[in-house]
This record gives C-alpha cells, sequence and structure tokens, in this order.
DNA sequence: ATTTTGTCCTTTATCGTCAAAAAACATAAA
DNA sequence: TTTATGTTTTTTGACGATAAAGGACAAAAT
C-alpha cells in the first residue's frame, strides 16, 4: 500500500483556519511554506477546497466562497502519521501491566493488531530502541527491560550530569547571546502561569520542556541535546496517565525554575549549581515516587 | 524476497572448525548451544555436511567421514548479514570526501548500489542516526552531519564525562566483584601485547574495546554502557582508514592504559581521576589530530 | 526580471509477500 | 524420566510494488 495521506489531512485543517481570517488565499509556493508542506500537496488541498465549495480556484485567483464548516475538517485521528500510531499504542502497553520487564514483543501481532504494516513497526522499534526500555536479540524479537524504578535512576543520573553541565554553559553565554532573550521570554511565562495557577498549570509539561531545551542549547552538544528525547519521552507519556499531585508538583517547578533563571542570570557558578541541583532532585524524586517498585 | 542464509553459512563454516578436531559431532540442541543458533539451523546444516560426504548422518550417530577443505567453506563475504554489509558501505562514503556536511543521502540509490532492499537501507539508517552524524527531515531525504571536527570535540566531550564517572564507580567496587578478576586478565593481557607489541600492535584496537566496556560496565547505567557503541564506531572504522602512527598511538594507550589499572587498583579516588583524565587527553587529542578541518 | 502556474519526474512511506530462522509440540530412544 | 529426534507452527529478515509527497523545469503571467 500507499504511504497514509496524513501530510495532506493535517495541512487540510490547518488550510481551513487560513480561510477563516482571509478572504483569499496566497499563491501556491506562500501557502506551502506557511503550511510546512510542497507545492504538490498544496495543489491537492486546493483542488479539494475547489470541489466542495469552499473557494473558486481559477490559476491565481483563489477566492473564499464560504466559511468552513466543523464537517468540512478531517476527523483529527487521520492526520497522525503511523508512526504516532504506533507510538501512543505502544507506550500505553508499556506503562501498563503489559509492560512487565522480560516480556517479548511480537512484531508482527502489533501490527496486526493495530492495522499497520510489519515494517511500520520494525522500524518503530528500532527508533524506539534509543530510549533504552526495549533491546533486540539477534534473529529474535524484542525483550522489554520495563519502566522501572531502576531505569528511572539510570535516566536521572544521566539528566543530571547533562544539565548541570548545559546550565554552566549556560551561565558563560556572552550576553548579546539570543539565548538571553529566549531566557526572558520564558520567564515571563512562568510568571504569567503562576499567576492563574489554577486555570494554567496543565500547560506546565510543554513550558517545561522548551525551558530545558532552552538551557541544554547551551552546551552546543548533540548527544546532550538528542538526550533530552529521552526525557521528554518519559515525561510526556508517564505524566499523561499519572496526574496525582499534577498541580502542586507543577507549581513547586514553576517556582524552582525561576529560582534556576534568577540564577543563571546572576552569572554566580555557585548559585546556579544549588538551584540546578535543588530542581534536579525534585524531578528525582518526582519520577521516583510515581514508578513502581 | 527472504532472508539472506547468513545465519546458516555463518553457522556451517564455524561447525567445520569442530568437525576437524572430533571424530563425531554432538547432540542437535547440544550443537545449537555451541553454534548459537536453532535447531532448525543445526538441522540445515547437518543435512548439507550428510550431502557433501562430510559426515554420515543418521539420527543420533553423526560420524565424521572426512576432513573439511578449503572449498567447502562458504565464502566469507556471504556470510555477513546485510546490515553489515550497508554499514561498511555507509562508513566508507561518510569517510571518505563524499562524506561532507550538508550533503543528502538517497535511500533508493544506496540500496541500487549495493543491489539490497530499501527497507533495509532505511533500517539502517534509523539505526544509525543515534551516532549523531546524520538526521532525518520530515517525508523527504536524511542530511550528511558529517565525521567534522565539532562531532570529535562533542563526542569527546561526553565520553570524558561518562569515562570519569564510570571509573569512579569501578574503584568503589566490593573486592570480591567479578570485575576485579576480569581487570586482572585484562591486565596480564596488556602486558603480552607490551611484550611483543612489533608482531601485535594492530591487535590492540580489539582489547582497547574490551578494557573501556569493563570499565563502563562498571557504571550499571545503559546510557553510558550504550554510548561506548558511538565510541566503538568511531574508532573502529575511523582507525580502520587511518594508520598514520598506529604503533606509536597503540603502544601510547597501553602503557596509559596500565596506570590506569594500577590507579583503580590502588582505590585512591585522585589517582584514578588523574590516569584516566591523562588517557582521555591522549585519546581526543589523538582523534582530533585525525579529523579534517 | 521575478514570481506563479502547469507538467513531469524522483523519492519516501507503507504494505503484502515469501523464505530463513526460531520456537513449540509430539514422538521415540536412552 | 530425561534427553534426542521428527514435525509443524510462528516469527523474523529482506524485498518489490504502489501511491503520497517532494522537487525540478519550462511556459505563462505580473
Amino acid at each position: 500500500m500507499a504511504k497514509s495521506r496524513n501530510v495532506y489531512k493535517q495541512a487540510y485543517n490547518r488550510c481551513l483556519g487560513l480561510l477563516a481570517d482571509g478572504g483569499a488565499l496566497p499563491s501556491e509556493p506562500e501557502l506551502g511554506a506557511s503550511l510546512g508542506v510542497s507545492r504538490t500537496t498544496v495543489r491537492s488541498i486546493l483542488s479539494r477546497m475547489d470541489e466542495h465549495g469552499l473557494i473558486e480556484w481559477n490559476k491565481r485567483s483563489k477566492r473564499a466562497l464560504r466559511r468552513p464548516a466543523a464537517d468540512d475538517y478531517f476527523p483529527e485521528e487521520e492526520t497522525d502519521p503511523v508512526s504516532a500510531i504506533i507510538e501512543r499504542a505502544f507506550m500505553r502497553r508499556l506503562l501498563s501491566a503489559e509492560g512487565t520487564p522480560g516480556g517479548v514483543i511480537n512484531e508482527l501481532e502489533l501490527a496486526r493488531e493495530l492495522g499497520v504494516g510489519t515494517s511500520s513497526v520494525r522500524e518503530f522499534l528500532i527508533r524506539f530502541s534509543r530510549f533504552g526500555l526495549i533491546e533486540k536479540r539477534r534473529n529474535s524479537s524484542w525483550v522489554l527491560k520495563g519502566f522501572t524504578r531502576q531505569f528511572a535512576l539510570e535516566l536521572a543520573e544521566i539528566r543530571g550530569m547533562f544539565e548541570l553541565r548545559s546550565a554552566a554553559a549556560f551561565r558563560s553565554l556572552p550576553p548579546n547571546h539570543p539565548n538571553w532573550r529566549a531566557l526572558d521570554a520564558i520567564e515571563a511565562e512562568h510568571h504569567a502561569m503562576i499567576a492563574r495557577i489554577a486555570e494554567r498549570y496543565a500547560d506546565f509539561s510543554e513550558l517545561d520542556e522548551r525551558f530545558h531545551r532552552l538551557v541544554h542549547s547551551a552546551s552546543h552538544n548533540r548527544f546532550i541535546i538528542d538526550f533530552y528525547d529521552v526525557i521528554a519521552m518519559v515525561f510526556h507519556y508517564h505524566y499523561q496517565w499519572n496526574k496525582t499531585e499534577q498541580r502542586k508538583r507543577n507549581e513547586t517547578a514553576l517556582r524552582e525554575h525561576l529560582d534556576y533563571i534568577e540564577a543563571l542570570k546572576s552569572g554566580e557558578r555557585a548559585a546556579v549549581e544549588q538551584a540546578c541541583r535543588r530542581h534536579l532532585k525534585s524531578a528525582r524524586e518526582t519520577l521516583l515516587a510515581s514508578v513502581p517498585g
């Protein structure tokens, strides 16, 4: 079979948004740039919009005829690439009772269950293996190492090393480095979130990721930067299904971040290290508290 | 097409070796265990040996009829899995002039050139991406980041952090831990190699890898242990095509290892750190000296 | 002269297929 | 009762086919 049309569908949905604003659509290359897809895909989108009476498309003119309705949109689940579907299903398993260490993963079974091809599953597992949660035996199946306490400890150890090093590098950035401006912006977002914590605490994880990725970017080391993918994956899925004390936890983290940011700005070595260590410690404890065993 | 018969062929060749020693072969499960393959493969091997007049196979009796000749063996290139073939070819490109940063990698072209399927190439590239030398653009090709000076620096930075931490963990191992015995054995191998350095210097890299992997195993951290794969890959391929000063370089490293081992045995924190740092420094310099730019 | 569109070609994403290799099960020998 | 062999079933490794998405180039419009 051919590839899924998720790029087209997702871009189509986003294009409906653009349509709601302005009365006409820009040129094909411009549309492509703003939707992040090729012109080929743009033309497919325009074709469909024309057919469905959303626009009148004639060469350069793409006049809007009516406002997009709810059922003009493609359903959201169709806009995911196959790899994302597999990822979600796999993570659900991993973090449930089925994810017990030592268990084996059957490519064919997983593929059938999800209604996808075996190669897609294979490729996902290969990509996923760098997270250290599964391992391949030659000519045989994958073995689950499990989301265990031991995993959390190993993860936290590396995270600590990398974060301290990145923080130190950040502190020494020249004053005109763009990261300082980015840091200011993120600091402001922290204040805004704390001010309305009751309504906004659930948005924290996205801000958290941006903050730490900014810090890590100062390391200028691809291995450190890439390692944050592991952290992000763990946080993303783990906390998605474990929301105990979420508000309190996030509020604490927000305040720790602000201390951390202040320390970075002060430029004092000891202050940075102290604030960083404190945050790492509580992040580590939070993670460990929510891991079985 | 089906999978290549490399497991069978490689096991067959190894089985010919067993045949040269003893007059008869053991039971099927035993053979499978010693060759590291399943009984299904063992039976294929026995079948062929019977057909070719190497043994007389009747149920439990597998009597050797003649000594294996040179042309009983499968040619070595047929015993490699497809992934190994791709890896070699790809690394040759990467370290040659074609490996210039920013270049794109064409899956289809690479597959055609090597006479393998596209999925094999894809899977290889996904696996290889964790080394930080290539990067994927969505719905588009892979981009070469190149084996550059910058890469070497980033690699050396992480390596330094991990090695120091592992060495510290090793030093604190309880006296009855099996790693100490393994260390003694490796130390003896170092002395043996130094004693006949002129003939044996080329075998160093294999010993080097075993030594460092032993040290890293004391970290009990999968991320540290797995990271050594990156180092090993770099050393393996890079030095395979760059043998300048190889003997001198290896001799220096051997002596540094011995100091390092002695420090570990002494249990003194400062001594371990010093010896480790010295070795890291010279390894770093050697690597940098042989990188362009 | 630059940008836009129309057309065609290339490359990637996904799947189904088939043989190799492993694993499971049943029967027979020690 | 354990271990080995014979037989059948599952699962993996590798490939080619096909449609989606990207990219190139010339003709047309500003």
